[in-house]
RNA sequence: GCUUGGGUAGCUCAGUUGGAUAGAGCAGCAGUUUCCUAAACUGUUGGUCGCGGGUUCGACUCCCGCCUCGAGCACCA
């Protein structure tokens, strides 16, 4: 049993005896540096039923905490209403002993009994490859997966993959014009990027052609849908949809060719799918949810024949979920794929990682789910993220000024290189290893920059400034853990279970607190779906390891005992290091 | 206009269910390598927590109003 729980119990009932409080909410929280004692009650609360002062209350309830455990609780002191409570060393040093035996220490196997949670990330669309925000997207949503899953959760991690629709015709189009054969062999250009070139292409010729008719006294909207290559773009759609085989069978050669673009860039990020979607076979779906719901007085239908469902009593607008000639809208289809996940896979609840400019549609997609009937609607999460803005204004993928994502690792990968070369610490490093190595240090840094913000906020990206490899960082991090793994490795064989010293350093109580916290950091992320919480509290425990380290001997303390402890207490922290970074699915180098 | 998310040091960001003197990094300044990796450590400069009210023993945190930046308000996805 933890001692927060101990205490939380202890004073209950001392609240109970003293004061005739029942179910008092009991504050524990870390005694700031500045005072003395581990942990510190708020008495406020308690004081109009104490009726006494709160200085009184404080040193009331702390020698009866005294008298009740006095193996877990070896002292306190009062400053105004707070009541500092001083944990006896012993059981410091048990929480050290039960984190140092535990394997994987602050994971939960997953529960196989318990139902999966779906975690849907990424996304793309198969007309241009990946940019700075499907970075942000798949980072955040693949690194909410593994905090699920360390917390003891199962997940399906998926992405639904939009190869249909008018944008991927316009690609396809402007190849079938400009695009003299070309194809990744023969260029050797990266598929994604390839067709995404051509989708740039087709915008700059579209615009041409609306220039061209607003010279001859066209206004800019007749323009824009009397173009040529509009119309015939959509004429391709057309065609597709009613199964052209010359349109599909190029529609299917340059999906593959982007897949495979994809499939590169996936594998540097380091994340993965368990199921893909493909909106060409899911964009049917939701039609027959939508006549079951018309049924039932949930939608209905106007003179037009279109359908909509009423959602002003809950303060949102009229929407329409279904087009006069019968056709699917965007949640159309969305309510059909959510109903058949559900059915699919059974599962728990499902995570949309998606921008915070679609909050709107998934609170109306949920609410009218819910609407429908689905209990499990209340599980519907939207794990909404801000936009990633650059000093030089916004991305535009049409007009090609993105943030490309594999030119964006290059450039951190490459910063890496040239950080490592010039500081040259890795001789006897072979090529390969090196290259590994420079990865792992790029990848961190930028994984990193990205996670350890809360989601909701916008973030600025500066890829000149803002990537830093000293201070709050992920090589910083990593530089940590590499250092751990030296010392462990001058040391040699440590024994199984942490060796007892008599007195424990300030640093080292400290360093052994923030450990045995790391269990109850992992829960709460997960449930708040917030790697940026893990971020920051491993950032914390390497800053004061870092203090520890530049101040305290290890591997020349004088007593054996100590040293062992002592390096026993860094491979600990290397051990949360390690387990609180894979979270963020950035890996840890054993040297750097 | 309505809905929604931000506004904390020069810059980028933390700040737990309201708690003690609001914290980091970067940038700036001043130091630390005969010693376990200096991608580190130590010290220091820098704040009207957007503004004004309210609730409370206590407000960056909760409530109301205002200012400001962004996003969303399509028979687009």
């Amino acid at each position: 049993m933890d001692i927060q729980a101990t205490l939380k119990d202890t004073i209950s009932s001392i609240l109970k005896e003293k004061y005739a409080i029942e179910d008092a909410k009991t504050d524990l929280s870390a005694t700031r540096a500045e005072f003395a004692g581990d942990l510190t009650l708020l008495v406020f609360p308690f004081v109009r039923a104490s009726k006494k002062k709160p200085e009184d209350t404080a040193k009331e309830i702390g020698e009866a905490l005294l008298e009740k455990i006095p193996d877990v609780v070896c002292g306190f002191n009062v400053v105004k209403g707070f009541l500092n409570i001083e944990i006896s060393k012993n059981i410091i040093a048990d929480e050290f002993d039960k984190a140092y035996s535990t394997e994987m220490f602050g994971y939960i196997a997953p529960n196989k009994d318990e139902k999966a949670i779906m975690v849907e990330y990424s996304s793309p669309n198969t007309n241009k490859p990946l940019h700075l925000g499907h970075i942000r997207n798949n980072l955040l949503g693949y690194s909410v997966a593994r905090l699920l899953e360390a917390s003891g959760k199962k997940v399906i991690k998926t992405q639904i993959i939009n190869d249909r629709g008018i944008h991927i015709c316009k690609s396809m189009l402007a190849w079938k014009l400009f695009g003299n054969g070309e194809t990744p062999e023969n260029t050797g250009e990266k598929g994604d990027h390839l067709v995404g070139k051509y989708y740039v292409e087709f915008d700059k010729a579209y615009k041409k052609e609306i220039d061209e008719l607003k010279g001859k006294g066209m206004s800019e909207e007749d323009a824009k849908k009397n173009a040529p290559l509009i119309i015939q773009a959509q004429k391709m759609l057309k065609a597709w949809e009613e199964k052209d085989p010359e349109v599909r069978a190029l529609w299917e050669m340059m999906n593959t060719w982007v897949y495979g673009g994809f499939k590169q860039t996936y594998e540097r990020l380091g994340v993965a799918f368990d199921k893909n979607y493909y909106e060409s076979n899911t964009y049917l779906l939701g039609k027959d949810n939508v006549n079951e719901g018309l049924e039932k007085g949930v939608f209905y239908r106007r003179a037009d024949g279109s359908v909509w469902i009423d959602l002003t009593p809950d303060g949102l607008d009229e929407k329409l979920v279904l087009r006069g000639d019968g056709t699917s809208v965007y949640i159309t289809q969305d309510i059909g794929t959510a109903i058949s996940r559900f059915k699919e896979f059974n599962i728990d609840s499902l995570i949309y990682t998606v921008g915070n400019e679609q909050d709107y549609h998934f609170k109306v997609l949920f609410l009218i789910l819910k609407k429908l009937g689905y209990q499990w609607a209340d599980r519907l999460y939207h794990l909404s993220y801000g936009m990633v803005d650059l000093p030089t204004g916004k991305m535009k993928s049409r007009e090609g000024t993105v943030v490309d994502a594999d030119d964006l690792m290059d450039d951190m990968v490459r910063t890496a290189r040239e950080i490592s070369e010039e500081l040259g610490k890795l001789d006897g490093m072979s090529s390969q290893e090196k290259d590994s190595l420079y990865n792992m240090i790029g990848m961190g840094a930028l994984k990193y920059f990205i996670l350890k913000v809360d989601p909701k906020k916008r973030m600025m990206f500066n890829p000149k400034e803002s990537i830093d490899f000293n201070g709050n960082t992920g090589p910083f991090i990593q530089y940590t853990y590499a250092r751990i793994q030296s010392i462990k490795r001058k040391y040699g064989d440590l024994p199984k279970e942490a060796v007892k010293i008599g007195t424990l350093d300030p640093r080292e109580e400290n360093i052994i607190k923030n450990i045995a916290n790391f269990p109850s950091v992992i829960q709460k992320a997960a449930a708040a779906q917030s790697p940026a919480q893990v971020a920051n509290y491993v950032y914390d425990l390497v800053k004061e390891y870092n203090s520890y380290y530049q101040n305290v001997p290890m591997l020349s303390a004088e007593d054996e005992n100590v040293k062992t402890f002592r390096v026993q207490l860094s491979d600990m922290v290397g051990r949360v290091i390690k387990n609180a970074m894979a979270t963020m699915g950035i890996d840890v180098p054993e040297r750097m």
